[in-house]
DNA sequence: TGGATTTATGAAACCGTTTACATCGCGCCG
DNA sequence: CGGCGCGATGTAAACGGTTTCATAAATCCA
């Protein structure tokens, strides 16, 4: 493993020659820089990173912080920061899988010192001070957090609104009787969701607290078993906006088993727009989340706090959730399927925007 | 941000002591230990790892290089790879995305000096020598190698035998017309199934060149468009078998929308067992990837190679793949689905497994 | 009782860089 | 012609740890 020292040896120059040809090009003479750039490929040598960080202190990296991660939906936002995180030259270390708070606390504290910032996507309880114990030290950026915690940066969806406009949209196709299955407890997501579940209703004068809320956990599983309660309910639900894809289909399953028709007899609407949304059978009514923007835009956020540096407020940024309409909630008399192009049936979705969604906090951008 | 010589001063010892409290506990004093962590606690100070990995030449940390990913295929791995990680101590350095050869030699060089092995998914066309490279300073564990490459440890899937016996049994079903959609071309898993598919096939007394074979990139969209060629087709194929499920899925949307059922029309199997595949309707036949324990293993591998250090023989393991039968292939005349249990079908599945598979190269374990 | 051994600690070299500061030669200008 | 500025390079001190070797005190054993 040829160092610094090596290379110098081998051209005749001092070691800060060398640094400054990987560092400062132009302070050296091009000949020498050139025969020194030679010398150090044949010798192949690179400047050894750790040791770079130890006296630069910037490791050009930052920490992904994820809970437990299931689905489509993680991978898309790992995805999305590591496009970004590349586009920018950074690398990414990443840890997930983290339930409760000591948990992240843990990994955080394994991370500090290889890392110059850290987004994360805090698990449902991780409390405000293992948040700030990071954030002294690092810039932190949060992914969906409950509450903006002060000092962080934060981009998230706008879930409340997603929500609001998929529930209003059943509404007015004419449901009365709306059901929801939520996510886990204690997730702000599925609690935001919740929220817009229940604002469509009050503002089109229905009752939110008549409105028949099965628990769930995101899983199919969970939207399987919520199916059986809910067929098991007089009156019953005509309409069911389920918290999640996955759930949806779970309980499109469900319904399926006990022969209950979507759209016909139970319409259902899900959320998050996982692939395959487009290919069920009915084609799934759900809320587009970009979870790639999401992770991207986390990561833009991330370096230009590092630039900054000390001077940096923060920001908070919100992505739009769009629903897009297809077969499950009965808006699509022709089954989108039937007016299928090469690519799919994708292409013929229909888009509903919800409202603008504020902006919340002191964005100046 | 304390470093050591704050902790060394405070407590009133020299810098060593301090080092020695952290790295061989019971080289100093008890009474001195406790009282430099309760200094150190106060003073919130942790060994810098930057400083430490620059002493030892050990990061406890790995990189991990994926093909851009997608779906829940390369999220399982990632999780796989993050739970055994931790469970060591180690950290993941996370690069995804690589398209091509030299994407994925940048990324190595980057992280070269950052971490102490490399576990990689070559994306499809990868050369050896980009390979050599990393491998000749860092053990390298490879995933679902194409071929074996001297000197590096592998985990592969056995999508060979899996397909094999996915085919095989819908050759047992009755189906002598039997199609395939392939994977993207190049990739290692989608030529492995697909030898599979031909092997199966000549076993049974079939003509494998005969058979329809409709070229495929691993994504619904293409498995819709094949399902349409696939309608044209005269005679028409009574069962396909899809290079995985998402193809799968793809091609049952076109299937459903030219009015052809599954599996009464054409019986369809597809390949990676993604978790709704039993919950499709028809519940979909397809075989099992412990997508999660691939990168368990080959965390596992990458540990034992480290610990080895330079008398450390690469290992190659296989992880079987595991036919699931459920109602798209025929077999299960009562829907899976009416029978479900209130962990929603899943539990109904029968399981098949293909030939044990060989344990290719000098696995001791 | 005194040398050998053990235990606890310190001093200092080292890991591979970056960078502030010093040095040196050279052309330029007054 | 002499001082100045500048471009090119070298010297050496960090950065924050680990570890070898030395040392001093305490313990042991004959």
């Amino acid at each position: 493993m040829a160092t610094i020292r090596d290379v110098a040896r081998a051209a005749g120059v001092s070691i800060a020659t060398v640094s400054r040809v990987y560092n400062n090009q132009d302070l050296v003479n091009a000949d020498t820089a050139e025969r020194i750039l030679k010398i150090a490929a044949e010798l192949d040598y690179w400047p050894n990173p750790t040791a770079q960080s130890l006296t630069t202190r910037r490791t050009r990296t930052f920490g992904v912080l994820l809970p437990d991660l299931f689905g489509e939906f993680y991978s898309e936002v790992i995805r999305g920061i590591d496009l970004a995180a590349r586009r920018g030259g950074y690398q990414i270390l990443l840890s997930s899988s983290h339930s409760n708070p000591e948990d992240v606390l843990m990994a955080s504290r394994a991370m500090l010192g290889r890392i110059d910032g850290v987004i994360m996507m805090a698990p449902d309880e991780t409390s405000i001070d293992t948040v700030a114990r990071v954030r002294d030290r690092v810039p932190v950026v949060l992914l969906n957090p409950r509450t903006p915690v002060e000092g962080c940066h934060s981009v998230a969806v706008d879930n409340f609104h997603g929500a609001k406009a998929a529930v209003s949209h059943l509404i007015g196709l004419g449901h009365r009787d709306v059901a929801m299955i939520t996510g886990p407890e204690g997730n702000g997501d599925a609690e935001d969701r919740l929220r817009g579940f229940r604002e469509a209703l009050a503002d089109e004068g229905l009752d939110p607290d008549a409105a028949l809320v099965i628990p769930g956990d995101f899983r199919e599983t969970t939207g399987f078993g919520a199916g059986e309660v809910l067929l098991g309910r007089r009156p019953r639900p005509t309409a069911v906006f389920a918290a999640n894809d996955s759930t949806a289909i779970g309980l499109m399953a469900a319904l399926r088993v006990a022969g209950c028709r979507v759209p016909e007899d139970i319409a259902v609407v899900g959320f998050d727009n996982v692939t395959i949304a487009g290919y069920l059978n009915p084609a799934l009514t759900t809320v587009h989340v970009d979870a790639c923007g999401l992770g991207g835009r986390a990561v833009e956020l991330m370096m230009a706090a590092l630039e900054a540096g000390a001077q940096d407020l923060p920001r908070h940024q919100v992505i739009q959730a769009v629903l897009k309409v297809r077969q499950s909630c009965g808006a699509q008399k022709t089954p989108a399927l039937k007016r299928h192009s090469a690519d799919g049936p994708a292409g013929d979705d229909v888009d509903i925007r919800g409202e603008t969604p504020l902006r919340s906090g002191g964005d100046p951008s």
